[in-house]
DNA sequence: TATTGTTATACTCTATAACTATA
DNA sequence: TATAGTTATAGAGTATAACAATA
């Protein structure tokens, strides 16, 4: 995925805090951080990170100014976007040597093994 | 596999080391670090560690004397066969959930996909 | 008193550079 | 001149502890 992600500027974690917020409600970075298994403290440096890079924002809870909003700016969508389809077109190349049916079998198996979570 | 291998008192890195060291020739810990693909600093650093536990010695090559030869010791040995069966039990236990058949079809999947070394 | 974000700090794993001894 | 092992050191990534603001 790394090497997939290159051409968009971003590494396959901040993918990951970008489909997590782009891909539900807007949320706080904590339940951003829970959502991905990580510590609040990383999503700072990570959220850090996006925000320099001009892809979210973070705005004030209205009910809660504890809480951070952060979303994708209108180019964090955009790069999500084209993130989502280099990362599908490696996903396929990765799966190619296998024989008709076998990869959906395999992505079958795994799901079924590891539920996926929203951070995809 | 982490916690799988606890009872063994080594990690995964370890079993790793200790799989090349003990199921080829003996070798060197450049040869080691080679096969592991990973660099030979770190390969001092496990070989020390392995060593403190007792699970490998180091003897000079007759041939040259800059090179250690790097074998498991006879509790390495008793070691690493308890941790094979630790970490296949494992394996079975984490492929339980596939309905019949579909774990064989999923490891020759992977097989085809990512080639095993010799570290397993 | 608990929670959210933040900062400072420490720890783990790994690699790079430089040294010693051998070849 | 090159190679094997070693050491010292630095970097990435992560977590824990402590603090400020807010609930």
């Amino acid at each position: 995925m790394g090497p997939a992600l290159e051409p968009c500027g971003i590494d396959s974690r901040e993918y990951g805090v970008l489909s997590v917020l782009g891909r539900s409600e807007p949320m706080s970075q904590l339940e951003a951080a829970q959502r991905m298994g990580i510590d609040r403290t990383t999503m700072v440096a990570m959220v850090d990170g996006l925000e320099r890079k001009g892809l979210v924002g973070r705005r004030p809870h209205p009910a809660d100014r504890r809480k951070n909003i952060v979303e994708p700016t209108e180019r964090g969508r955009a790069v999500l976007a084209e993130a989502g389809r280099l990362v599908a077109a490696a996903e396929e190349e990765f799966l190619a040597p296998l024989p008709d049916g076998d990869a959906r079998l395999l992505r079958d198996a795994l799901e079924r093994l590891i539920p996926p979570r929203s951070d995809g």
